[in-house]
DNA sequence: AAGCATTTTGCAACAAAGTTGCATTCATAG
DNA sequence: CTATGAATGCAACTTTGTTGCAAAATGCTT
């Protein structure tokens, strides 16, 4: 077993979850992607697996919070795998910058970029926030 | 012709649309919604169009800024009438925080909530940025 | 207000995306 | 190594989105 192979072993043992090779294949491409996925890519990847159990698949990792949903325009949904922390401790802490590059189409997570605090009217209160920035990204602009 | 046609109307003409019974309807649903709606919201009241007609009207109020998407980790594309400055303007101003209620599932724009500015590494380059805020809106929380 | 050019609509057919039930296969605890 | 429960693949289906084309509606011109 190679490195990426071990750490997709080990974060599916800690979520308590059953090591399949489609889990661990699907975790892999993840882990490995330097952008969120959707649904379609994660397919034309890991062509050997149903498209059924890609959609289930995807499902438990949210389920058990290996993954997080980044909010799109487009009639989709991009996931990204969540930080270290974020599986080890098995709560959430996706508080970043998400970053979509309009020229070469990927989105990547900006872990070091927190979310700023936003005050809202009185009467709401907050669970969460999500941050989506447009524009040119680092690679397409050198 | 009630006020919300008059506005429905003077909206289409002045952005150089020809003024038709579907437009004019599914603009008004848009201008008396107190939430951002998406396509199957449409479909359910405006059923006397067809389903093709939903969607490419929908499209034609995107390109003509009439109404802005707002992004969402489910399937699905949100839309929100614009601001009243960004359609007399033609220009979008759409610079505020989107607030969607995690019990009565429905996402409107905080007009008066101005989305903060974060600074990327560098080499990113900003075009345009999108904050949800997820949460217990005024309403539920009564 | 009537005719005409152009745009918009509705229908039909299709393509793509997502869901469900069930039989088979696989993972792992004992 | 085996038994049990979980995960997968397949088939069938539903929902969502797209395209081409004929019919209808809009608004411009006279």
């Amino acid at each position: 077993m190679n490195n990426l192979e071990k750490q997709s072993d080990l974060i599916l043992k800690n979520s308590g979850l059953s090591v399949t090779s489609s889990r661990k294949k699907i975790l892999e491409v993840f882990l490995n992607a330097n952008t969120a996925l959707e649904h379609q890519d994660i397919e034309k990847i890991a062509t050997q697996y149903d498209r059924v159990t890609i959609y289930r698949t995807l499902q438990t990792f949210l389920d058990k919070g290996i993954i997080h949903p980044i909010p799109t325009t487009d009639n989709s949904i991009k996931y990204a795998v969540c930080s270290e922390t974020c599986v080890k401790t098995g709560h959430h802490h996706d508080n970043h910058v998400h970053f979509f590059c309009d020229k070469c189409g990927k989105t990547e997570c900006l872990d070091d970029v927190a979310i700023p605090s936003v005050i809202l009217p009185s009467g709401y209160d907050t669970h969460e926030i999500n941050m989506v920035v447009n524009g040119t990204c680092k690679t397409c602009r050198e």
